[in-house]
RNA sequence: UGACCGAUGGUGUAACGGCAGCACUACAGAUUUUGGUUCUGUCUGUCUAGGUUCGAAUCCUGGUCGGUCAACCA
């Protein structure tokens, strides 16, 4: 007894405020201690890195806990939602690596109860058809400080409103002339209870319903029935919410259901510095043509984040180093990046490529002579293999790894210094070669066979250099992506100011740079680190035959440093 | 100035009446065939005023600040 106390101090310790809630349930028995979450997107717009944290908090609160988790599609209104955007959410969830219980339910095969349900609480003059506008209703509730005034219809008879009821679903009536409200307190200081409305008709076709329906429940009205149908234990959404528990409790307690009483629950919604989150926004980026799709990889989608060579696991981790509280946040995306590198550091073939090449000629170098030299593929994996890498007489190095009158910290190439090139030999530069605008086009060396790699030297050199063999270097280009937005918080930027003022023109360059040949041979592999210039990955796009790779510019990577020191 | 939610370093998040801890960031050092990785260290915190208590980040009261709510959106 004892010691099962101490167990759950210590277990304790660690939880967040719903896994206390839910050991709180599972020790009092609630719902025979079963778990059942469910995530409820809307099919209006892709997931973005907001409903990952919803994600592996529904899940992950299900699988620790012995339970399940459903997906269901929160399909009440018709003209914002279609199938593109069901299969994006699906494959999203799948690929962070999450199983849903089967089937896929959607709150619309539950339209014919909602309806039953419905007439129940009318019958129960618990809700009444009201035929004001819109408008009059919206006026008629009053403000926060002040009640409401009560609808003329609301203790219309019952039979009337059922009649009614019974024209709208049977499009008697165009949108806005009737809604089915709920008949509660129009006094209440909780805007959600002045009678809200239920139904409202809407002449849309539905993409899983057709034109079966022209009316359509409210998310209130949808949403925690659904979560009853279905035996959802506990129901957690964001904080936004908050105000509508009160209504979600009020539907099932005048329902007077007997079976499993779920619960709502809130969490702070995630906020990314230099990120947008809002579904509304972001399909403005795509629909304006500030990105090219839902999936670009600027974007914060999941799908985004999944081109631009994010690894389920690193979002995963992500999530779970954010936490769950009920406050406002603010996370730092040099979280998220550490995640990935935290990841791929680990995962990641590594291979060189050189972004931005300047030729390097080896002057004592026989002329014509290749050799094979191997090469790490993953210096995390002890049991990594090696992969031959060709060098030759002339090379490409990074330009940036190369001053003519380098300041005293810098540790790489210049006149006179000497170097390491990785994996081969050390070299010396001896002289520089300009076009007429004072470009440097070659920089000539001296090698020293001795210090071939592996080799005893007693020759010290600070800097070690990335390069390819030019002979042998495959063309590639290489998309770099450095954050959409300038500024920390683009979604709270000062008023009279657009969010979309703030995207960052630069964010995506396109430019071709050189790789060894190993990377041709490791297509597909996802999530490339190459030498010192950070990670990368392949992107789905491939053109005219060559290799296209992201540049996740803002992830830490001293090739980025180094162009600002110059 | 209605109701509700919240307030712990630069950013997140623990501590549930008993030593304010962890991570990210930043900075410094060590290691390094890339300035990466790895390792070590440093800086910085309980919104405020009272109260309860041997003892308060934690409980109570007032204040301050931030957020949410008046769609026939979700």
């Amino acid at each position: 007894m004892e010691k099962v106390d101490m167990n759950v101090n210590e277990t304790r310790a660690s939880l967040n405020f719903l896994e206390q809630i839910i050991e709180n349930d599972i020790r009092n028995g609630v719902n025979n201690g079963q778990v059942l979450t469910r995530f409820p997107p809307e099919p209006n717009g892709y997931l973005h890195i907001g409903h990952a944290k919803s994600i592996c908090l529904n899940f992950g609160l299900a699988i620790k806990y012995g339970g399940k988790t459903n997906l269901r599609f929160d399909d009440t209104n018709p003209t914002k939602e279609s199938t593109e955007y069901v299969n994006a959410i699906m494959e999203d969830v799948k690929w962070l690596g999450f199983q849903w219980q089967e089937p896929v339910l959607y709150a619309s095969d539950y339209f014919e109860q909602l309806y039953q349900y419905a007439i129940y609480l009318i019958k129960k003059e618990k809700a009444y058809v009201c035929q004001m506008s819109a408008e009059e209703i919206s006026k008629g509730r009053g403000t926060p400080q002040t009640p409401g005034v009560e609808s003329p219809w609301r203790n219309r008879a019952v039979e009337e409103s059922l009649e009614e009821l019974e024209k709208m679903r049977n499009a008697d009536y165009r949108e806005g002339e009737r809604v089915l409200r709920a008949k509660i307190d129009m006094a209440s200081p909780n805007m959600w209870m002045r009678d809200p409305v239920m139904y409202r008709i809407m002449h849309a076709h539905h993409h899983r319903t057709g034109d079966a329906w022209c009316i359509y429940p409210m998310y209130d009205w949808a949403h925690g029935q659904s979560d009853y149908i279905e035996g959802i234990t506990h129901s957690i959404c964001t904080l936004e919410f908050v105000p509508h528990r009160q209504l979600y409790d009020w539907f099932i307690d005048n329902l007077d259901l007997t079976g499993i009483r779920p619960r709502q629950y809130e969490f702070a919604r995630l906020n990314l510095t230099y990120t947008v989150m809002s579904k509304r926004k972001l399909l403005q980026l795509v629909e304006e043509g500030f990105v090219n799709g839902w999936d670009d990889p600027r974007m914060p989608t999941v799908s985004g984040l999944r081109r631009r060579g994010y690894t389920p696991a690193s979002i995963r981790e992500f999530a779970e180093r954010v936490g769950v509280a009920k406050r406002e946040n603010l996370i730092d995306v040099s979280l998220l990046e550490f995640c990935i590198r935290e990841d791929l550091n680990k995962t990641a073939p590594r291979a060189m490529v050189v972004i931005d090449p300047v030729k390097l000629i080896i002057d004592n170098y026989p002329e014509g002579q290749t050799e094979e030299l191997p090469a790490v593929i993953n210096p995390e994996d002890p049991d990594s293999e090696k992969r031959m890498v060709p060098f030759s007489r002339e090379l490409y190095i990074e330009r940036d790894d190369f001053m003519e009158e380098p300041p005293k910290k810098f540790f790489r190439l210049a006149p006179g210094a000497e170097v390491r090139l990785k994996y081969a030999y050390i070299i010396r530069c001896d002289s520089v070669v300009k076009d007429k605008n004072g470009t440097i086009t070659e920089i000539h060396c001296t090698y020293f066979p001795d210090t071939k790699s592996g080799m005893e030297t007693t020759r010290k050199v600070k800097g070690t250099l990335h390069w390819v063999s030019a002979q042998h270097a495959v063309e590639a280009e290489v998309r770099l992506y450095d954050r959409l937005f300038r500024v920390p918080e683009p979604d709270n930027v000062e008023e009279g100011q657009d969010f979309k003022d703030f995207v960052n023109p630069d964010s995506l360059k396109v430019v071709t740079g050189y790789g060894e040949p190993f990377i041709k041979s490791a297509l597909p592999a996802q999530g490339f680190q190459f030498e010192r210039i950070g990670y990368f990955s392949l992107d789905k796009d491939s053109t005219n035959g060559k290799l296209i790779f992201n540049r996740t510019v803002t992830l830490k990577d001293s090739w980025a440093k180094v162009g600002n020191q110059c």
